[in-house]
DNA sequence: TATGAATGAGACTTCATTCAT
DNA sequence: TATGAATGAAGTCTCATTCAT
């Protein structure tokens, strides 16, 4: 991917070469099948150097799902433009898109966080669980602001907005897969879809009609 | 779990019992890092024995993927009474809570399929996808019975309900981890959560009501 | 090879079930690579009565040398008339026949005999070293035999013979192989190459005719 | 054999030593019974470094069956001399000499050769067959030459030649080992049996006296 | 800065062998 | 007589990691 193998670069360039190499071959193997080797040989690099200038596959790891945490939390953040009198639902749209385009255009990135990271126990799960609680809470924050504008009587409970926002959150995990396997739905029309699934329930929600197991559909 | 290492066993009954402690290990460690000698360990036999009734790792591993897929599928499946007169959204509740239920009661089960599975390459994610499949399948099922229930004038988009689906699918498996870290909700409460997310829009979508970038929410 | 797998029988007839199923799988896999369960298996009879009747691997193997061996020396014993009229070269040419005839119909017996006892360490290699000693006798007792009855004024000397012996039957565990392989070459043909090979030049010898390096072809 | 137990040395003479070591386990052991283990041991190396140098067991096998065979064949080769006027059956004694001097020399890598690989299954036998076939050609064309040397009328029919070249090798490697283990029997002792045996029956081959079943020896 | 050489530890798997019935 | 159940020991191979230059 363009790391040419050369001989004498700077130490920021290098790391970056050795954690692309780490992503993708993270991303692609899983945390345990990738060894150290693959990503050295993929890197263009010696071992020992990886050691150098990483200290351990574990932290190796770690500092993969931190950079790619931070590019997709990025990218939807700066697509989700924050212009006061922009509508919620414009917001959330917008960061739905530049979550699906960006998973789209980083596969193996989101593969090591919503894959990889989080199936290989305690230390690397609580790294992305950072990241995805930040999301959550910004949905969430979408989500109040939201029903502020519709100026509901009933106010949302605490928890239902919680488990709201969850529910948008995993159901955006589940698509972005589904988006990238399913030839003629692109980043637009998996968040359109997203958008017709909750947004609707959503706004059902606020005027403050709820489905229960009693009453008829 | 009840895996008394006593000495001369029934086939049958060993073979479960090695299962439970693979099913365990497999869904707490991952399955690389899951040894053999570990799942041996814990199901109180020697190696040797597991090899000679599950023939290795792999075939355990898949053995342990399909029992746990089955158990899930059946309990969904014997929740939705298939009574005719039974409307589909308390069919799809019937089936959502379930679903909780079981996989809160196997949350080692649940990691095996969810997270486990899925993350360690072709033979293993192959073997739960059509689980899932079938599973999406069902949910299509029902989303058409709604719509025919509906006598909606618009036909929903083949596309749509397979996107629908996905979401809702995706949104449970979501709201499943967290029910489970949660405290205070339990299987019925994440039901109902999904379904006022869900049902009412879906609902709306039915009544050709749609959400799209440029209109108000 | 008709071992019915049937109830009971008398244990000698078991015996010689399992000793076959040894021979065919130590011919064809070795000493090493054969396993208990596979002769088990080929003989139709569980591995603890193999045990049971066999006592271990390398009893088993040892058996099996002896069996083989013991039927090959009795088969060229058999064919060598004794009776005192006959000559020499026509005894070692019935020798030779009946060798070549008994390895091409036990081809496992024999590939236990040449290939496999004499490749796996001392216990078994010395096995074979006595059958194989016994017929560089045999052949030796021929050549002396056959050098008595040309009043040759040169008696050979004692170490030329045992070398020609050694030879000769050398040769003849070669022939074995490539006539075994090797189509239109049977018993026949292969003890009649041996006797062009050997004879005349043991006739030259024992004529006094020797070759040398000065000498001339 | 000088492999001392040193530190950093460069991988080609590294790599002589494991072999060095491979041959003499395996040629004593056998193929099954070596254990890297103990070729690492003799080696003075680590067992994974004989893995990234030499790959596999097999691998390893075979590059040991490789280099025997090489070895084995340039000594016979270089006896030879190319010399256009050396008659035939000096020829063939030089080659036998240096034949019975190697494999005296090198007792672990002929029992490589002649016993160890053609024991163990299809990927080694074929690997020394293709060096037999060499030698068995090279006999062969001895044959064929000393014929034309001699003028003889009748030609030696094709098979024939072959089944006396197959006899002289296959007797050749029977006397190798005899030699190896009979005291007072060197190279040139060996040699000269083989020659007496052989060269004087060959010799009235071509005059056309060959030995039947029926006629007098 | 960068690497060829080297290893301790541990993984999966197989096998000869025995016990209890 | 015959076998289903079970295991201790050992073997091949891989991997993260370090040393010496």
């Amino acid at each position: 991917m363009g790391a040419v193998k050369g001989k004498r670069m700077p130490r920021a360039v290098r790391e970056q070469q050795m954690m692309d190499a780490a992503v993708r071959t993270f991303g692609q193997r899983g945390y345990r099948a990738a060894s150290m080797d693959e990503i050295a040989e993929l890197a263009g690099v010696s071992k020992p150097l990886v050691y150098l200038y990483l200290n351990s596959k574990e932290e190796l790891f770690t500092a993969c799902i931190r950079r790619e945490a931070q590019a997709l939390v990025a990218a939807v953040r700066a697509a989700v433009e924050p212009g006061a009198g922009v509508p919620a639902d414009r917001k959330l749209w917008a960061g739905l898109a530049a979550f699906f385009t960006h998973t789209a255009e980083h596969p193996d990135g989101w593969a090591v966080l919503h894959r990889q990271a989080r199936t290989h126990g305690e230390p690397f799960a609580a790294e992305v669980a950072v990241m995805r609680d930040e999301i959550v809470a910004f949905v969430t924050g979408l989500i109040d602001a939201a029903a502020r504008e519709t100026h509901s009587e009933d106010e949302l409970a605490e928890t239902d907005v919680a488990g709201l926002a969850q529910a948008l959150v995993g159901a955006a995990e589940s698509l972005a897969g589904w988006a990238n396997e399913t030839p003629g739905i692109g980043a637009k029309e998996a968040a359109a879809t997203l958008m017709n699934f909750a947004w609707q329930g959503l706004g059902d929600l606020m005027r403050g009609e709820r489905w229960s197991p009693g009453g008829g559909g």
